[in-house]
DNA sequence: TTTTTTAGAACGAGCGTTCGCTTTTTTATT
DNA sequence: AATAAAAAAGCGAACGCTCGTTCTAAAAAA
């Protein structure tokens, strides 16, 4: 259908989203939550805690979520996992930024360079639909906790998803005024288009048992969507 | 744009839904976990606390909210409350059985005699999203708990989100079969549908904040999807 | 008086967190 | 290369607190 689109494939390994990648970036980024110095020790024990983490709290919820249950998921003690966050809401905070940085990082660079709307656009909605692919369970997380957040946090959160949002209501914005897209509300358009994004890793489990890949997910959202806003002077 | 759907008032009037009629079901359906004989009292005192659980619940979470929380919010006493639910989970479920049994009874009743797949498409989708509009923190509990239910509440629950879909899904099925719809995977699109009618409650508080009305949504929804599913044989 | 409803103290369990100690690893010195 | 000193990391029992739940007695209604 169409093309100047990388596979998942190519994406996963530009963007640098190994498990062992993030948790070095996380180690760097909390040297005031994470007691231990060695980068090695650090990163071996934060990938351990953050699987069990991120299993417990997605099979049952952040708050459901006991300290016990993770020491005994992760197989640290607790004294142990006390030297890798301040506390347990520390623990969902850490979490929590790295995905956030991570979107904005992977949505800045697929977007770098581009003018087309139409081209950005298809981009866009590729790039998020691979980032939450790769790191479903952060997503997830994300997601179904930000009511859990401390005040700030809760606000940070609340942006980033706007500025996701944003992102698709300017490029919509730019598209129409250049007669790409049919005229129609942007706003509205930008939240629905989010919506669908959401989709892919809040359902995950429904996808994965229809056996759909992200490929055919993507494809199919964008054949739907242009068809909705595209003009007709193309065939 | 569009006509042969209701507004948003008449569908409230019609369907029932004041709080009062709503927890008076509550209370004819629950007679094995509400000790109080006495409509009237049991009625009124439901009404409190399904208010107070809801507006804790939405706002911190169900396992967040503490059952002295609950009784501070409600005005009743631990031991009062002990008489119309029998464990803290048991709320919980009688909640979002009655969420479900509403969305069965609506949707059912706005498509019975309908023929047309366009038509009744359309019903659905507006359907869906006033009543989602008239009981949002029923809509968003049931959402963002479905974790905590117990297995049994847990698979009807699931068993709950695919009927909305299958609804979708036969329907559009049925309009391409009539060579109404363009031929395209119709399950997917069923699920995205699924999504943006989601979307409404899930993230009220953007909407609100834009001051949009559910029938503008509603309205730009249908033609979102109708611009992109119709074939060209009409204007 | 009898029945229904409410009140709130009491109970055991489990929570997040802390802290003194042991074990492991690194560094320094011979 | 061996060893002692120092630093880093890990451990898990213990603490104070809050949780869901129960129970008995009081209040209200019939």
């Amino acid at each position: 259908m169409m093309s100047n689109e990388m596979g998942f494939a190519s994406f996963r390994s530009q963007m640098k989203l190994s498990k062992e990648e993030i948790c070095r970036e996380i180690f760097l980024h909390n040297s005031d939550s994470i007691k231990i110095r060695k980068e090695g020790v650090a990163v071996r024990n934060l990938s351990r805690i953050l699987d069990a983490a991120l299993k417990l709290c997605n099979s049952k919820g952040f708050s459901s979520m006991s300290l016990r249950d993770l020491s005994r998921e992760s197989g640290l003690s607790m004294g142990a996992m006390y030297s890798y966050f301040r506390s347990k809401e520390d623990l969902l905070r850490m979490i929590q930024a790295q995905g956030r940085s991570v979107v904005l990082r992977v949505l800045g660079r697929v977007t770098e360079g581009i003018d087309d709307p139409l081209l950005k656009l298809r981009r866009v909605i590729q790039a998020h639909l691979y980032a939450s692919e790769v790191l479903q369970p952060w997503f997830y997380l994300s997601y179904m906790e930000t009511r859990n957040f401390p005040r700030d946090e809760y606000k940070k959160s609340i942006e980033a998803e706007l500025f996701t949002e944003n992102m698709l209501i300017e490029i919509i914005d730019s598209g129409q005024k250049r007669g790409l897209f049919k005229s129609m509300d942007a706003v509205l358009l930008g939240a629905v288009i989010k919506s669908m994004l959401q989709d892919w890793y809040l359902k995950r489990w429904k996808y994965y048992k229809r056996k759909m890949s992200v490929e055919q997910y993507s494809e199919f959202l964008l054949n739907f969507i242009e068809s909705s806003i595209l003009c007709d002077t193309r065939v």
